[in-house]
DNA sequence: ATAATAGTGTCTGTGAGACAGTATTCT
DNA sequence: AGAATACTGTCTCACAGACACTATTAT
């Protein structure tokens, strides 16, 4: 605990300063499931406890930067959807010392997620967020407040369709809704509130699976959603 | 810049570290308007300049505890609404050197502000947001979003309470929204919402001013108000 | 024909917003 | 009586949510 008092709104160099990292929690939805990416500590503390992916900030990057670069090393994809979520600073949150950490949330669509081959030695898995092993540090709580937040943006912004690749047909996209809201929703409401906002096309293409009506396929084209106070 | 690559998801402490601040954007309504409090800079870099309370958060606190510090030294008031807006890490955005800052939002009512009397020998004062000075770094930044996000929460929050002492009147409240959003609100609309809204009760007092009707007094008493997310 | 999924329309209730006149007090 | 502010009710429209049947394809 530093001690010293200094004048006030004087700004010096002299203080002790906090490690600052970024953790992410990076979600996808696959095998109609909602799905985190952890990674096995294999160090002190929490050794071989799970944790969201996370590293410093190094100096002269932007904090979106330092998640970005995270992001590209734990996935290998890049240019995602990525949105600050809050800064956890709690003393003793890291057993080792001072350390602050900006959480940032990021989706990754299902095809990106094809992308994603290149794990090297280290112990990485997508988890179900209904069912998962405990987390390290304070992650629990990030990862809590995070899901808090996804769930509420789905109300007011486009963030679903950061979850799908770029074509979908109706059934898909509803189902992305259901899977993060964990509930059912009414198809005829659905499809009529979506078809209402003016955010997806339609295309011309069909999607045929299996031995039924084929499905229309559409593409989100972003005109008219409430828009985030953020943006 | 730092270098040195480490192993992925492994924790060290010899990288270079940011100085950590905490920025305080203060609302009241004042007067008739929505105030923000400055404080006018003595020192390079942005001298004279007027900027956002702000400080260093020391090792052992809390993110909020150092808002909540800040906030006494300049203020005088304790206990009151403080919320989280947005770390803001931007290279550059303090000519010295790396320093990121956590900003908050602040509220006090224009109750509390009586006790605001002890302001020493700084030069600190109320500014109208809609009439203030440009402001030091990249506060400018700091206070559009955070009056983004204020007056976002007018709408599913219970905040503008936190403006107004205990008791008060409808036409208070009123006056509350349309200072912050900016516009005029329908006395009739207004009332039947807030009523409708279960949030504030009757009490047995009237206000009564000048040669009118008096008012009647009603109380904040939170209960269900569309619930934050983010509690 | 059957199975499987895609696709569609109506009704009801609730809330938002537009809109104007009466009530109470003081001087 | 007049000035000033408090207080109130109705109508319309849009949206949310409940609810069930038809359409198309492959086998």
């Amino acid at each position: 605990m530093v001690e010293k008092v200094l004048p006030k709104g004087e700004y010096t160099y002299d203080y002790e300063r906090p490690a600052l990292t970024v953790d992410l929690v990076i979600y996808t939805v696959k095998d109609n499931d909602l799905k985190i990416l952890l990674i096995k500590r294999n160090s002190e503390p929490f050794k071989d406890m799970w944790a969201i992916p996370g590293g410093f900030v190094q100096n002269g990057e932007t904090l979106e930067q330092a998640a970005n670069r995270e992001l590209f090393e734990e996935t290998g994809v890049r240019d995602i959807y990525l949105e600050q979520l809050y800064t956890f600073g709690e003393p003793g949150r890291d057993p080792r010392g001072w350390v602050v950490t900006v959480a940032y949330i990021a989706l990754i669509s299902s095809d990106n997620l094809k992308l994603f081959a290149s794990t090297d030695a280290q112990d990485v898995s997508w988890f179900s967020v209904y069912q998962k092993p405990t987390l390290a540090f304070d992650h629990e709580k990030i990862l809590d407040y995070s899901l808090k937040r996804l769930r509420a943006k789905l109300d007011y912004t486009p963030v679903a369709f950061q979850l799908l690749p770029k074509k979908f047909t109706l059934t898909e996209l509803q189902r992305i809704y259901e899977i993060i809201l964990n509930k059912t929703l009414d198809k005829r409401n659905f499809r009529k509130k979506m078809l209402s906002l003016d955010i997806i096309k339609q295309t011309e293409e069909m999607k045929r699976d299996g031995n039924h009506r084929p499905a229309r396929i559409y593409t989100f084209s972003e005109r008219k959603f409430p828009v985030n106070y953020l943006s």
